[in-house]
DNA sequence: GAGTCTGATGAAACCGGTTACATCGGAGGA
DNA sequence: TCCTCCGATGTAACCGGTTTCATCAGACTC
């Protein structure tokens, strides 16, 4: 307060003060190797003494390149997508340098997602972008390179950038294999809607890798053995009800993430169907939700994949996209209580 | 590719396209009353046959203030401390105009919060602060005020500064109460240290409202009976034991926050105590576990709270700070299968 | 028809940094 | 002693917007 109405000092207010240009300021405060000691020293103290700060803005704006990047997430949706977010915000935010700023796009409705994709390479802002789980069309990329943006995938895959995904394919062979191993035949699968709004497709993945291994084992999916609907607990809960009120209820049930699996052994409970005696349920992602209450689940390292992901993307902004590498991580069974 | 490296156009480059000057475009682009119709119409053409987007960070330098506000999280901690960004950024980067953009520090250490600070305010990047869990320094504020920064603080207080609570020691009257009308004398209490590194207070809050209330009923609440570490499910299960396997055991637990909570239920597992019948277990916060196991607990609105301190620090930077005013939320007990 | 007013537009300065290039002074060599 | 070279510093242009102020043309008044 008092007569610096919100502005603080500029540079040129510490040139001034040391009695030297703005040029050698700017020069100490990148540790340029030009400037002698001694005006150094004078640069330092008025520094000091003004309690001088350097404007980020004013700094993108002069180097033409943004310190931060942004990460656009559908942040809204389930606890498999926050774990990540810790890995990436862990890596860029936290780790001592603090290298880039995060801006954070959340995208609530299908249609955000276009325009987070537009604000965030068009305003350039940023130096580079990180989407989790979050599908991107290749007009989309065509903007985002026309622009040099370099951008990484998270939980989402696309041959022309790099990413970082789990195989959910071979999730849902697992996930057969286990409830196989456990001696079922009779099997059913509560997950998302094929097609969606927002485009996701892994639950749709897993039923495949899922179906397909059920076939080689002689056991087809019956459609009848199949739920869809929009990936939240009630939702889970009540299409489970309709697959146990059937004539012929499953022995095992699938779901195509933990959360629905919440509300698969909550339709079980009210059922009063045991778990796992007369329904054993696996579940997908490993939250931390699955270990509370016990469940049986496909594991993958979410928040190593948010850390692997902003790896991913420091390098692509500091030293470009080579080729798109998409790092494939490994999956495993957790066994719990309810299979 | 081709000729542009990089850069987009500029605002000359439409201003060259359009036939006018630079100064037009900027008022086209602003709806600025002044230009004529024809004008408008040969600009706006300009822009589109250019593919031109403003770029925010000129535009931010140019008008000396930012359109992002920092939100400060301990990010790594709690679903409770994520359900309240949830409100935050679906009000802050969701609704529609997308006012503002979202700059999310996440504080992983003690440190780290007074770094988070002093970079946020000083490179004055952003348009205010939101500051959720973590306590502030009066020094801190005044180097906030001193550059006419608005902040908000979201589940923590400090009489010059707005902020959203909840009565914390209210709360632990309420769990007291509920545990009382259950027929409880001799109750336990599982929470954090009373003096811990980031200066969260909030346990100890609820612990000092909980013990009075004991008080009131003519109960204390015994050394004996108190059990503080880190705030995580492993410590209160590793406390919950030592609490149980004493001569006298409490027959009730009041757990400082769900996450514990959920420790303790597993402690009383493990040691084959049924609850509610051998251990009542109460928590706070209500987090989206507690309805998952059924945990009786107290309740606070967390999403709005972060909706709420979103919506003030908007107001805060729109029309400045008049006096700090403290929202403070209701709190309910929501009973479940715990007690 | 000359003078005044008004509204649309342009020229240029500014926001606060960075940096290419110019300048200057002193050290070292002939 | 003079010249050259080089290292330290300054000058000024630039990044891409916004905004004040000047200018200019047309409308209106008398």
């Amino acid at each position: 307060m008092g007569t610096t109405r919100g502005r603080g000092p500029t540079i040129r207010d510490v040139a001034r003060q040391a009695g030297v240009s703005a040029a050698t300021v700017s020069r100490v405060l990148n540790d340029s190797p030009l400037v002698v000691e001694p005006t150094r020293a004078r640069v330092r103290a008025a520094v000091d003494e003004l309690g001088y700060r350097l404007n980020a803005t004013a700094r993108t704006l002069s180097l033409g390149r943004a310190t931060a990047v942004g990460v656009v997430v559908p942040f809204f949706t389930t606890h498999s997508v926050i774990e990540r977010l810790r890995g990436v915000v862990a890596r860029l935010s936290g780790g001592g340098q603090r290298a880039y700023d995060l801006l954070l796009y959340d995208v609530e409705a299908p249609e955000q997602r276009a325009d987070a994709m537009r604000d965030l390479a068009d305003r350039n802002r940023v130096a580079g972008l990180l989407i989790v789980s979050l599908p991107i069309f290749d007009d989309e990329i065509d903007a985002l390179q026309r622009d040099d943006l370099p951008a990484v995938l998270l939980d989402v895959s696309h041959p022309r950038l790099p990413g970082v995904v789990v195989d959910n394919v071979r999730g849902g062979e697992l996930a057969a294999e286990h409830l196989l191993a456990k001696g079922h035949s009779h099997i059913g699968f509560v997950g998302d809607h094929p097609t969606n709004e927002y485009g996701f497709t892994s639950s749709e993945d897993r039923r495949r890798g899922f179906s397909s291994a059920l076939d080689r084992a002689g056991i087809r999916l019956d459609p009848s053995m199949e739920r869809y609907g929009v990936p939240d607990r009630d939702e889970a809960d009540v299409l489970t009800r309709s697959l146990l009120q059937q004539p012929a209820p499953p022995t095992a049930i699938f779901a195509a993430s933990d959360l629905q699996a919440i509300g698969v052994l909550r339709a079980c409970e009210a059922l009063g169907a045991r778990v796992p005696d007369d329904v054993a349920v696996i579940g997908f992602d490993d939250v931390d939700l699955a270990e509370i209450v016990g469940l049986t689940t496909i594991h993958q390292p979410l928040r190593e994949s948010g850390e692997l992901a902003a790896d991913l993307l420091v390098a692509a902004i500091e030293h470009g996209v080579h080729d798109p590498v998409q790092e494939v991580q490994e999956l495993t069974v957790v066994e719990r209580r309810t299979t």
